[in-house]
RNA sequence: GGCUGAGUGGCAGAGUGGCUAUGCACCGGAUUGCAAAUCCGUUUACCUCGGUUCGACUCCGGGCUCAGCCUCCA
């Protein structure tokens, strides 16, 4: 029985959808103005595991995940370019998927464009001025009346009145209460814009959100996820717009992931002390950002150094070092339902299920796998039905992480950067070198090896034969 | 100042009211011509002060420190 830690009420809870056998999943994803940093990275993945963990609990998901395609800085970086928002967020989602790729993340079942749900955000304000929860001002905003909503702070933890005495907001003169919230935002002459009851305009961020998610999961849907920062104010909106429309439920559960940080501080734009994906990827693998990522508890801030990605490489490395000469049936491991599960060692699915089903512990999930490739390493028969076995359980647990899904020779000899070695060479090196040890020549078997660890190849002799990898 | 949350061994990072997390690093051993990889074994811990308890790192309270939010933010 899977349990998730529910924001709404701080603990974790046993999760029930609302439709037995499915669930409705969103996410809030990224404004594309700019290169998806590693913070961005940790949402893809940590959702990205979610749907992966319910979808093999046999749930159909609908997994929803928005881009935020009209923004302040998607106008301002636009116009900074010379080429329209569009083109701009268009450029922006390209690079996101090219990410999101690289990262081996699946793609939602919907990614919802704001621009596309425009009909439903106007609907859905022109709801709340009916109802008296929202207020158009003369100059063509409507705002959101947070005090016509007495649940608001419900899910931050936070009072109307405790807002209010840590006010420092410059209060807009067209507010009529300091923490409303704009609900549409009327347009400057060259900005895009919507036509609207209220004027031109552009609807606020808030709202986008509870439009899309309502467009394509229904009023109430069972999780709703993002980045910890978005938990106020945003989050808050969200609920305090879309419950006082349908005077019901909105989410049932609430998922924060944690932020990553870099020198103890939050990884973020406005800090200017971001990586972009895009940077990493320039010394690491997606798999390894992936481990990484995964390496610490989904609610837990989570430090990016260098360090934490070298380990994350060599947790990899000891995987597939593992997994290496075994043959194992990786496509039926990987796609689709197991036809036949006594392919795969029961205790530890047992314990990996375990695991993941308590609130997602990815680094107790790894462990498992830890200890499996552990027991896999004794194996010395590598295609006796037990090493098959093992081999097998721990390319499907992978899998079911995103990681282990390749081959491990691909991985472990790598593509030559242009620096190193080709494999021809290597393999004639070795060859040479299995003379020079036949004849006890160990001085030039050592060079060969020697001059080789200086390419970056390192040489392992076992059971009489010589493989390599590149370090 | 207010609201959240966190403080575990050299590092990363789980977890539990009494019993080995796990990985890396370190040390010793096996294996190897020597290495590498692998295996075996050892060492290092639970911010602080009180309380509850037969017993707390684990529960409760105070304190200290840190992070996030209170402004766009994943």
């Amino acid at each position: 029985m899977l349990q998730i830690y529910n924001t709404l009420n701080r603990r974790k809870e046993p999760f029930e959808p609302l439709k037995a056998g499915h669930v409705g999943l969103y996410v809030c994803g990224v404004t594309v103005y700019d290169e998806c940093h590693v913070g961005h990275g940790r949402v893809m993945i940590v959702y990205d595991v979610l749907f992966r963990h319910l979808q093999a609990a046999g749930y159909a998901v609908n997994y929803v995940r928005n881009i935020t395609d009209v923004d302040d800085k998607i106008i301002k970086r636009a116009a900074e370019n010379n080429v329209t928002p569009a083109q701009l967020s268009q450029r922006y989602i390209d690079e996101m998927h090219a990410d999101e790729r690289a990262l081996n993340v699946l793609p939602p079942t919907h990614e919802p464009r704001a621009t596309e749900s425009i009909k439903s955000m106007v609907r859905i304000i022109g709801q709340l001025i009916d109802s008296g929860h929202a207020y158009a001002a003369d100059n063509g905003d409507v705002f959101y009346s947070v005090k016509s909503f007495p649940d608001y702070g419900k899910l931050s933890g936070r009072k109307i009145d405790e807002l209010r005495a840590g006010e420092r907001v410059a209060v807009d003169e067209y507010k009529r209460d300091p923490l409303d919230f704009v609900l549409w935002k009327a347009s400057k002459p060259d900005e895009p814009s919507w036509e609207s009851p209220w004027g031109n305009g552009r609807p606020g961020w808030h709202i986008e959100c509870s439009a899309m998610s309502m467009d394509l999961l229904g009023e109430e849907f069972d999780i709703h996820g993002g980045g910890a920062d978005l938990q106020f104010p945003h989050h808050e909106n969200e609920i305090a717009q879309s419950e006082a429309l349908t005077c019901g439920r909105f989410a049932r559960y609430w998922m924060h992931n944690g932020l990553v940080r870099i020198g103890e501080e939050k990884m973020s734009k406005s800090l200017n002390n971001f990586l972009t994906i895009r940077d990493v990827l320039a010394q690491y693998s997606g798999e390894e950002i992936r481990a990484f990522i995964i390496s610490s508890h989904y609610r837990s801030p989570l430090n990016y150094t260098s360090d934490a990605l070298l380990a994350a490489r060599t947790a990899l490395r000891r995987f597939y070092t593992a997994l290496r000469g075994r043959p194992v049936p990786r496509d039926t491991l990987l796609n689709g339902p197991l036809a036949d599960s006594t392919v795969l060692d029961a205790g530890y699915v047992e314990r990996f299920e375990a695991a993941m089903n308590d609130d997602l512990n990815t680094p107790e999930a790894l462990a498992v796998l830890h200890e499996l490739a552990n027991t896999l390493n004794k194996e010395a028969e590598t295609d006796s039905e037990r090493s098959i076995r093992l081999a097998s359980t721990l390319v499907h647990l992978g899998g079911r992480l995103g990681i282990l899904e390749k081959d491990p020779e691909v991985v472990l000899q790598g593509e030559s950067d242009g620096e190193g070695p080709s494999a021809e060479e290597i393999e004639a090196l070795i060859s040479e070198r299995r003379t020079a040890r036949e004849a006890r020549d160990f001085a030039r078997s050592d060079q060969i090896r020697d001059e080789l660890a200086a390419r970056g190849v390192v040489l392992e002799d076992a059971g009489g034969k010589t493989t390599w990898r590149r370090d």
